[in-house]
DNA sequence: CTTTATTTTGAGACCGGTCTCATTGAAAGA
DNA sequence: TCTTTCAATGAGACCGGTCTCAAAATAAAG
């Protein structure tokens, strides 16, 4: 005379009690794992849940424990292979781990990005890992301070945040790679990058959101101005005009009359851009161009000539955002940690003497 | 003489309710924007949330409405440039229309995926976007159905299944391919995938889990037998060593003696194997090997030849199945769409006649 | 065979929202 | 002025778990 369930509507804890004819919170506990419960009734329970399809709620549970096993990923765009790697990595750390990752792309855009991150807050996350678009923009991200919400920063620091954050030495990376360029005999340069430009600063100097960029962008003029290239043959491209593209942005660098006998791409979407529009017009590589990009994409062995690299150790970084993130959800308190990982450059053809 | 609330624990509904000095019901309505409520109320209310930094809980709130406004996507490797567009355009369109996105790699591994979707179910999605890694191991699939969880297969499909997929029409662009180079002259053909082997059907053909490599493989192999291809010159090339790679299976076909003068590489990750491993061995390209690749990756225009590739609609195909799957989670009942997508091939350099 | 300690179980509050239904109050109609 | 009507509000159940605390059952000790 049961009432047959074969509804689809979900069976719950209290369904497989009344099934296995103990009291809910006797079902809960084996069912959740937790408390002490006896063999016997184990058994029955658990014969009760397979009977009937029982699947937990985590949503409810995680309303009740304020844990949510869940993960914000905020990343510039996963089509970019850069952040693909990382955000692989991530997640594979942290589902290894028992968490799931909710993916955002910010398209570097700091108000997709902090739309993204209120919502992910919304839906309880339990941590954050943010490559911010904007280091001049944090009020989003200090908000998290407040609710119990661990994060990490990926890729670019926030100087004003006291925040666990894995970079690499940009700075250091992108003057020795502008040295070995002026080493072999280069007078002309440019720095090439995909970010826009955020205004400038009190002192004249450009105020580049991305913070990994900005880091790059001094790396490059230091070493120039130690080297004493004046300043109009140190050229720092950024995407001037988001309508026209970064294309063409390089279109005008290569056509100019003094165009720069060295590159260095801050990364390897640039390069790609810069070695099509070089093979296009013709520019014999190295010989006329050399160039230097940042990330090892898979592609830069391939090509002719192949490409003189700096060799990010994405996967590290993200692996450790993942595990320090983990950490700190785990209740750790030790001082915010910040990371520096060093990359070396892979020697590769793409770098020569200008004839 | 009020407590002042500094702690990091949430505001809730209830402490706006005090604060703003109306029911809990009245708070409820005007900030999840239900129900009927006054202007005077309203303002109040809305004050008192500014006031104590109120933010919903979508926990609590997908746990009383049942939505969760979360959808959940499982590819095989995000790293992969085909499934990073894949799922960047998915997430696009499903944040466009106030979902998010937990992201699930396979790694074309079926108890992977079937861990990641029972997760992801759990997790109360309200959808999946699958590309199942294997079409002949479904049970975790069929099961959806009678929860009310909607799924729309990406790039490949399972026969036996009767649910929205979005796939392209592997079959005749590996057709298309084969016959080009049958076409050039070429006698000795293979066709290489990373996938692995999955034993073999009733009447002794391999059994190939990835069913989209499978149609491409069923292309292949039509085109070779319709211009009378000898069985031993018409190859398929699986992972058959997952521990040595793939590198290793490629390693091993360009080795033999008589190497095939043509290959048609499954996607962009195969070919750039096959790329560097030409490169590595002096084999001349195309005039030594010609090679047609599935997928325009961004790099197969810069490579020396440029590559003959099959252009697949990725994005395309992801914004169909993202948004077939927002129809199906609003409602409509329409029977399950087969939905197949043209290729097209882009014509560059890496084919020639055989030397 | 009690008494006491210990293990198992059950009842019910709680998380933070939504939602139904009854109640209030003010405007409109008689 | 006294209903009638309807907009606005409040009280409280509910979603599906967890968790506290007391009661019951069992085991150990006297």
């Amino acid at each position: 005379m049961k009432k047959t369930n074969l509804q689809s509507s979900s069976v719950t804890v209290a369904d497989v009690a009344r099934h296995a004819n103990v009291s809910k919170s006797t079902a809960a506990r084996v069912l959740g794992g937790y408390g002490v419960t006896s063999e016997k009734v184990r058994e029955r329970v658990h014969a009760s849940a397979k009977a009937l399809k029982y699947r937990a709620n985590e949503l409810a549970r995680s309303m009740t424990t304020g844990k949510s096993k869940t993960i914000g990923v905020v990343v510039g765009d996963i089509e970019n292979s850069f952040f693909g790697i990382a955000v692989r990595s991530i997640t594979d750390v942290l589902n290894a781990n028992g968490f799931n990752v909710i993916l955002a792309n910010s398209d570097e855009n700091f108000d997709v990005e902090r739309d993204a991150v209120n919502v992910l807050v919304g839906k309880q996350v339990d941590g954050l890992i943010v490559a911010p678009a904007n280091r001049y923009e944090t009020a989003h991200l200090e908000n998290l301070k407040t609710l119990n919400c661990a994060v990490v920063l990926f890729d670019r620091e926030i100087p004003s945040m006291d925040v666990d954050t894995v970079i690499s030495d940009d700075a250091d990376a992108a003057r020795n790679a502008t040295e070995a360029f002026i080493a072999a005999g280069h007078r002309r340069l440019a720095f090439v990058t995909a970010t826009i430009e955020g205004g400038r600063e009190d002192n004249g100097k450009w105020r580049i959101p991305t913070s990994s960029v900005g880091r790059r962008i001094d790396g490059f003029l230091s070493a120039c101005k130690e080297a004493g290239i004046a300043e109009e043959n140190s050229l720092v491209v950024l995407n001037s005009d988001p309508d026209l593209g970064l294309g063409a942005s390089i279109s005008k660098l290569l056509d100019q009359p003094e165009r720069p006998t060295a590159i260095l791409a801050s990364d390897s979407i640039v390069a790609l851009e810069i070695f099509k529009q070089a093979q296009k017009r013709d520019i014999e590589m190295p010989d006329a161009l050399s160039l230097i990009a940042f990330h090892n994409a898979d592609w830069t062995e391939v090509t002719r000539p192949t490409v003189t690299v700096i060799d990010q150790p994405v996967s590290e970084m993200g692996r450790w955002s993942a595990e320090q993130l983990i950490k700190r959800i785990e209740g750790s308190a030790e001082p915010a940690l910040h990371h520096v990982m060093k990359m070396k450059v892979i020697n590769r053809q793409s770098v020569t003497s200008p004839k």
